[in-house]
Parts: structure tokens; sequence; C-alpha cells
DNA sequence: CAGTGGTCTAGACCACCAT
DNA sequence: TGGTGGTCTAGACCACTGC
């Protein structure tokens, strides 16, 4: 159960820094010093500090020294999954239909897409005890020969749908997420009142060039979708 | 402008994940292989296969190997911080009451407080152009001398209103967010129609002994409120 | 048993910073 | 110029995995 030297130095400059003995801005004992004090060697110290510079807690400056940070207050993580967060999770889904359309205004501009591309959009919706929970629109620019296959498109998440070829690694994704009241196309798929609350959450996927690989919207009913966050660092 | 050798070999490698030429479950060249192939000491592979864990693209095991990780599709990362998360920032805030009152079930729940304990409830509205677009709710376990002055309280960010003597390091926050309609204390104080969308984000602060510091929502207008996340790893 | 990753050392040279 | 961090080496010993 011997803890190794790295991790205790890193967790003695840890607790320094949790108690406020160490301020943001403060400087560290430079690394000759702490390897002295500790009577071990140089690498070992630089090994605490990369943790340590890692996770946030501390930066270096060549030529001058390691210093306590100015926490990010405002970072969190947050996990979200269309399939995966809804309270209770979704025991079922429904492929409305899978189009090849061309863009519209709006799919144009969110997609960057020209008038003379097609696009595929998949419509589906997700259910709770046969209650429709969430309605989901996701576009994704048409080639030929692109394998649209029902089976697969019905319980596959965004990427998944999108990553056929490229690694999920190359994938990036970016979310906003807003309420608001539905909308009429909103209203008629999850059979709602007009106006009432949702929680709209889009996707845009990118690739490694930065091309967007898909966009979509889903609408969730808001009594049964709540995202959780946590801070980070 | 040349690269350290570790971070080439850790682009290197990057590639193969990114291209797909390396999939997850994969193992990676062990570490003497590496050392021999890029004509380096074992040390200077490890900093690199060190840098790609701490990213998130590989993991490794003891006495096996260094393999490829399975990446995490659903987590990313938020910003947010109520004071600045509003569209176009708002530019007025002001506190509406600070009052000491008795836990309600609400709060006792939430704040695993007791009845006989006390609690500071903070009470803020947000404006843009004299508009109120967010109502904000605080409520501070409550101890003798604590410092209770308006003019800190007015533009201070949760964990700032907290953390008065613990380091910022030492906080915890947790995030719900939710759409949902507007209740009859948001609608008076938000100036809006009875049922209008809200986004509703409750923060709870934790210090490092996982005492409950802080709990509270800020309910923003949803017209003037939208978050961004973005794939993390 | 040989091979793997995990820890650690005692040096070295460099670029950078302050004085 | 001396001190700082950044990179890198060529070893060493350990615990672990697979055969």
């Amino acid at each position: 159960m011997r803890e190794p030297i790295y991790i205790v130095i890193a967790e003695d400059l840890k607790k320094m820094i949790n108690s406020g003995e160490l301020e943001p801005g403060d400087s560290i004992c430079s690394e000759n010093m702490l390897s002295e004090q500790y009577n071990v060697s140089r690498m070992t110290v630089r090994k605490s500090l990369t943790l340590l510079s890692s996770e946030g807690y501390i930066y270096s400056v060549p030529g001058k020294g390691n210093y306590v940070s100015v926490p990010n207050q405002d970072k969190y993580i947050l996990y979200f999954n269309e399939m995966k967060s809804i309270e209770g999770s979704v025991d079922e889904t429904k492929l409305l239909d899978v189009n090849v359309i061309k863009p519209t205004m709006e799919t144009m501009y969110n997609m960057k897409a020209f008038e003379n591309k097609r696009l595929i959009l998949v419509r589906r919706l997700m259910y709770i005890d046969t209650k429709p929970v969430a309605y989901d629109l996701k576009y994704i620019p048409y080639y030929r020969g692109m394998p649209v296959v029902e089976k697969e498109i019905n319980y596959a998440t965004f990427p998944e749908l999108v990553a056929q070829k490229k690694s999920l690694f190359a994938i990036r994704k970016e979310l906003k997420i807003k309420a608001q009241r539905a909308s009429k196309d909103v209203v008629d798929n999850l059979r709602i009142n007009d106006g009432d609350p949702i929680m709209a959450i889009e996707q845009k996927l990118l690739d490694d060039e930065d091309k967007i690989v898909g966009w979509g919207t889903t609408y969730f009913l808001s009594d049964y979708f709540q995202l959780q966050a946590i801070s980070s660092l």
C-alpha cells in the first residue's frame, strides 16, 4: 500500500493549496529545493509538478518558477447522450422517417451547406412507457452510395451515425442548450400543448478538418429531462 | 521552433489513433520497442505515453502494455457563470434582500440542514437594458458573526459568497439544469406571463469534507439564455 | 521465465530570467 | 552570472502478466 513518493509530494502541495496556505499566484519552492527537502531526484519532483499542472493546480514559467493557478470557477464536466440522458432512460425509440432533402435556409446556414448539395434528415421519437418524451431531428451531408440502413439508424447516437468511416477520436462536438416554447412541429410529434416548455439541445459535429459532418436538435419534454454537471478546475 | 521528441512521438501516435489505424482496444508498441524505433531513452517514450494517457487517448495495464481507449463520446466541457452566461451579459444586478430564515422543508432536504439551524437567503435580479432577465435565489448556512455586507453580495458569484475563508480550490460544485414553466414567484419577479418557459440552473456547493456550503437556483428568461458545451474525451 | 509497465536516480545540456 | 524550468539519457529495481 506504499504510495509512490511523487504522489506524496503532489498531495502535500495540494493540501497546502486547498487549505489556502498557498494562494493563487504564489510561487512554489524551486524544483531543486523540493528535491533536497524530500531527498529525491529532481525528476521525481518534476513528476509531481507535472501531475499538479495537468490537474489545473499549478502552472510553470520557464526560467522563473512554478506558481499556483487561479482556479477556474466556471468550468464544468457535463455528460450528455441523447439516448441515455432521459430520466429513467428511454425504453423505446421509433424512427419516424429518413429522407434525402434539399437544404433549407436554416440548414444551409448551420451546416454551411450549398444549395445543390443534398442532406439526409433523420427524424426519431423516444418513448418512456409508450409516452413520447423526446423528438429528434438530425441532418447529415449526403454522399453517393451512403448506406442508409434503418436498423442501424434506429438506436444509434449521432456520432455513431456519422463516424462510419472516421475514428470517433477525430470527431469534435458542440452543444447548445436552451429552454424554449414547443414549436408546432414539436407539439405535434410529442403530443403536448402549444407553448409547453421544452429543453432543446442542438448538436454540431465537426471532423478533424473542421468540416460539419452533422447537425441536429433533440427536443426533450422538460418534465423528463435534466442535465447534471460537476465542477472541474 | 524544434518540437521536443516526446511531443513528436505523441503526435505520431495521435495521428494513428485519429485516422483509425489504431482502434480502441488495440495495443500500442511496447515502450522498449518505441524507444528503439525513435532512438530515444525509455523515459522519453514514457513521457509521450503519459501525455496521451492524461488526454484520454490511451490507458496502460501494468505487466501487459498500453492500449487505445474507447473514446468517451458523452463527456463535455461546460462553462457557466450565473453573472456572465447571459447573452450580451448582465449590465445591472439588483440585490432584492438578504434574510436570515428558518429552513423550509425544501432547503432542509437539499442542504441537509436541521430545523434549528438558520440560513441566509439572498435574492437577486439581473437586468439587461432595465429588463429583468434572471432571478436568483441562494441559501447559505448561517453562522454567528457572519459578515453580511450588501455591497459584497451584490456582484459576487456563488462561490465567492461562500468561500470567504476556504480556498476556492477546495470547493466542489454541482449543477442541475432544466427547462420549466415559470412559477408564481418567478413570474412576479421577472414580470413575465404565467407559464413562460424558464431555464432553471440549480447550484450546490460542497467543501472538501462534502458538507453543503451553499445551495440555490438561478431562473433565466429563456430568450436571453443559452448554454454551450464542447466535447472533451 | 522473459517481457511489460511503474518508479526512481544522478547526472547532462539547453533556453530563459533576473541581477 | 547563477538560478530556474524543459528536455533527455542510461542505467536500476520492482511488481505484474503470460507462458
